[in-house]
RNA sequence: GGGCGAGUAGCUCAAUUGGAUAGAGCAUCAGCCUUCUAAGCUGAGGGUUACAGGUUCGAUCCCUGUCUCGCCUACCA
């Protein structure tokens, strides 16, 4: 609500402006005073204005709130004035704002009829997960989350790179260190499953000793691995032999354990497209004709890259890459080109890609095969497939998209970016978003905590980056339990009176708020050095403690034996000059409820900036101010009824609006605490 | 060498994208449970926003230079 308020009086100072002094501003910056007694609303734009009026500041915002006064009927605004050195502060209409908050409660919509793929997790299927997964999980469930309370139509993908090195590396740990037949591979798979035992965590373990193998033997040795390993690597990405069926075996046995590790914390996925079928389906050879007729690809015949197919890179050149192609002897060899297709015909990662997005904007002409895969309580997750099912939901072809890599993966994606413009398709590419953020490193100490022998040379750095080669790294299911035995410690002592499966779920909950909010209240770029102490913390800037917060302003309501919504109702039945006044003289409780009213803003600004981050400082700064409130005003004994009736409205707004706030988290209020 | 990101309180991070006195959490110290739950609240100390210039009414934010740190930068996949 706070958004549209502002929205409109922005363009009523700049229409004022226009009539008052013929000046045509574009935009009007609002912002709100450093205290509301202040008011609600202030704009520098006074000193804007000062230099083409050839006025002070502060005369020209007494004139414009003059002017604004002077308008009549409007119940929004009901005062404005200059302040400091020339701002112009404007007060809303406290009673008549919250009166609509009281019974708003609708999302900011502005996206309806959008439909965008958000693409997150996308965790290689050789390993458990770790910390730096669950980051990126966690941003990109909740920018879905996010995105469907704006009213967009939002797929979510989680691509599987079930063909890569990093899946071949522990294929070749099961057929030849260990020396497992396909048929044994497939009980080890079953036997970890009825032990309810963890093969992603068999694997973290074998990967990691496949690393260090490949480099522990003599030369000679080293050399035959190397090629046992590309070997099994070329197999698994032919298919159709027995390399390739252990793979999808192990591949889809992971994929499977991060799909219940990611749904503990919440996180469900649409489809799975697999990078098998890219290569099978031939989304390549589609995209490479297309590349070839577009001119963004080009044959290099000289230099370091004759006999490839290159393309120039975003910031080189002038992005006519077939002019460039043509007069390439004249003015120099590009050696900085990058190679799509190398002088063996075979095709790079990055040409893979732009196969794949041009399928994401439906801009390739060939789609997956669909199978079932993973059923959720309300609906089902797809996976690709050479041959699917005859029935089945369509994705791919969206508006726009989201991918959710770290900011290693920069280049890359920048790549695929200035193909598909290159190729003419300028609208998709400014429709692509690199969701990027920073990864999770661990801290020095934590490193020690874990038992991994650190460097000398590390210890004294700030973090030291996760590796699941080397096997260092803390798991998401192991930092889960943790959280949940740390949280259960908690509510044991605190719940005596409930019963044991009771305490089960709040300590659960308690635990994923606790993790959900540690990844979100960094902003993307920030690289988060974890620790235990600061991931295990309940107070302070944290899930749980905005989780407390609902959990007592709930508990005001069953004490008063009144529902939130009735006293909304009672709020809204109430004499307004009494409110009015009510309001007048308490900033504090007015305080919440325009913070309460923040919520479009907070949603606008964070899908525009693509930062969840926002979202989560929003809601600790709400809880922040109720949990203030509820110590300044002791409610169930206040003898006034009409003073009673607006501190109970408003926890109710409060409530509502941390509740709300906490699902676009993905994090549930415990019943209690 | 080039590209991207960062440098803010003892530590970890914010700062409405150029606005009024740079704010939180943790840690430290001092208080508050017979009260709607103390996973909470109140207060104190703690800052030359890496450094030097520039742009303007105004700079943590924009520009230039310097220093420091991280990541990326293969015809590997």
């Amino acid at each position: 609500m706070y958004l549209e308020l502002q929205q409109q009086l922005s363009e009523r100072i700049r229409e004022t402006i226009q009539s008052k002094y013929g000046i045509e501003l574009v935009s009007i910056a609002i912002e709100q005073p450093p205290d509301v007694k202040l008011g609600e609303f202030a704009t520098p734009v006074a000193f804007e204005l000062a230099r083409k009026l050839r006025k002070a500041p502060k005369i020209i915002a007494g004139e414009l709130a003059e002017a604004l006064s002077a308008q009549s009927d409007d119940s929004a605004f009901t005062s404005f004035g200059a302040a400091g050195a020339g701002y112009l502060n404007v007060k809303l209409n406290r009673v008549a704002t919250a009166l609509r908050l009281s019974v708003e409660n609708e999302g900011l919509n502005s996206g309806a009829g959008l439909h965008v793929l958000v693409e997150h997790t996308s965790i290689n299927p050789n390993k458990a997960a770790h910390v730096g997964h669950l980051r990126n999980a966690i941003l990109g469930d909740t920018f879905v989350r996010i995105l469907r309370a704006n009213g967009q139509t939002v797929d979510v993908q989680n691509y599987i790179d079930n063909t890569g090195v990093q899946v071949a590396d522990v294929v070749v740990g099961f057929l030849h260190l260990e020396n497992r037949s396909l048929a044994e591979i497939g009980s080890i798979i079953s036997a970890c499953e009825a032990k309810d035992e963890k093969f992603d965590y068999l694997c973290w373990d074998l990967y990691a000793r496949v690393s260090q193998w490949y480099d522990a033997g003599t030369e000679e040795e080293n050399k035959q691995r190397k090629a046992i390993r590309y070997a099994t690597l070329h197999e698994i990405e032919r298919g159709g032999n027995e390399t390739a069926e252990a793979a999808d075996l192990i591949s889809t046995a992971v994929l499977r354990r991060h799909l219940e590790t990611m749904l503990r914390l919440n996180i469900e996925y649409d489809f799975l497209p697999r990078e098998s079928e890219i290569l099978h389906l031939h989304f390549w050879e589609l995209a490479f004709e297309l590349l070839k007729k577009s001119g963004v690809l080009y044959f290099e015949t000289e230099g370091k890259n004759k006999g490839c197919w290159v393309m120039s890179r975003p910031g080189s050149g002038n992005g006519s890459d077939a002019a460039a192609a043509e007069d390439g002897q004249e003015s120099g060899v590009d050696e900085d080109a990058k190679v799509i297709v190398r002088s063996n015909g075979t095709v790079t990662y990055v040409g893979k890609d732009i196969a794949y997005h041009l399928w994401k904007f439906g801009l390739l002409g060939r789609d997956f095969g669909y199978k079932p895969f993973f059923q959720y309580l309300d609906h089902l997750c797809w996976i690709s497939a050479e041959q699917g099912e005859a029935e089945h939901p369509h994705f791919g072809g969206a508006q726009a998209i989201y991918n959710v890599i770290d900011s290693r993966q920069s280049d890359p994606q920048a790549n695929v970016i200035h193909a598909l413009r290159g190729m003419g398709h300028t609208a998709e590419a400014d429709r692509y978003t690199h969701f990027s953020y920073e990864m999770v490193a661990l801290t020095p100490r934590c490193a020690v905590e874990l038992g991994y022998t650190v460097a000398e040379e590390d210890l004294a750095r700030p973090y030291i980056e996760v590796s699941g080669r080397k096997g260092f790294g803390v798991k998401a299911d192991d930092l889960i339990d943790q959280l949940i035995a740390a949280s259960r410690k908690e509510v044991d002592a605190r719940q005596t009176e409930r019963t044991a499966d009771e305490r089960a779920v709040i300590a659960n909950q308690i635990a994923i708020g606790a993790l959900r909010y540690f990844m979100l209240k960094f902003t993307r770029n920030s690289v988060i050095a974890f620790d235990f102490k600061d991931a295990l913390s309940f107070e302070g800037d944290t899930g749980p403690y905005a989780q407390y917060a609902i959990v007592r302003a709930r508990n005001i309501f069953r004490k008063a034996g009144i529902e939130p919504e009735a006293a909304l109702t009672e709020f809204a039945a109430l004499d307004q000059a009494a409110v009015t006044s009510l309001l007048a003289e308490a900033d504090d409780i007015w305080g919440l409820w325009l913070r309460a009213a923040k919520r479009s803003l907070t949603l606008d600004q964070c899908i525009a900036a693509s930062e969840p981050a926002y979202v989560a400082r929003h809601v600790f700064q709400l809880a922040q101010e109720f949990n203030n409130f509820y110590h300044k005003h002791r409610i169930l004994i206040e003898e006034d009824p009409a003073r009673k009736t607006l501190l109970l409205a408003t926890a109710a707004v409060a409530l509502r609006e941390m509740v709300t706030l906490l699902s676009w988290l993905g994090i549930e209020a415990p019943e209690a605490m």
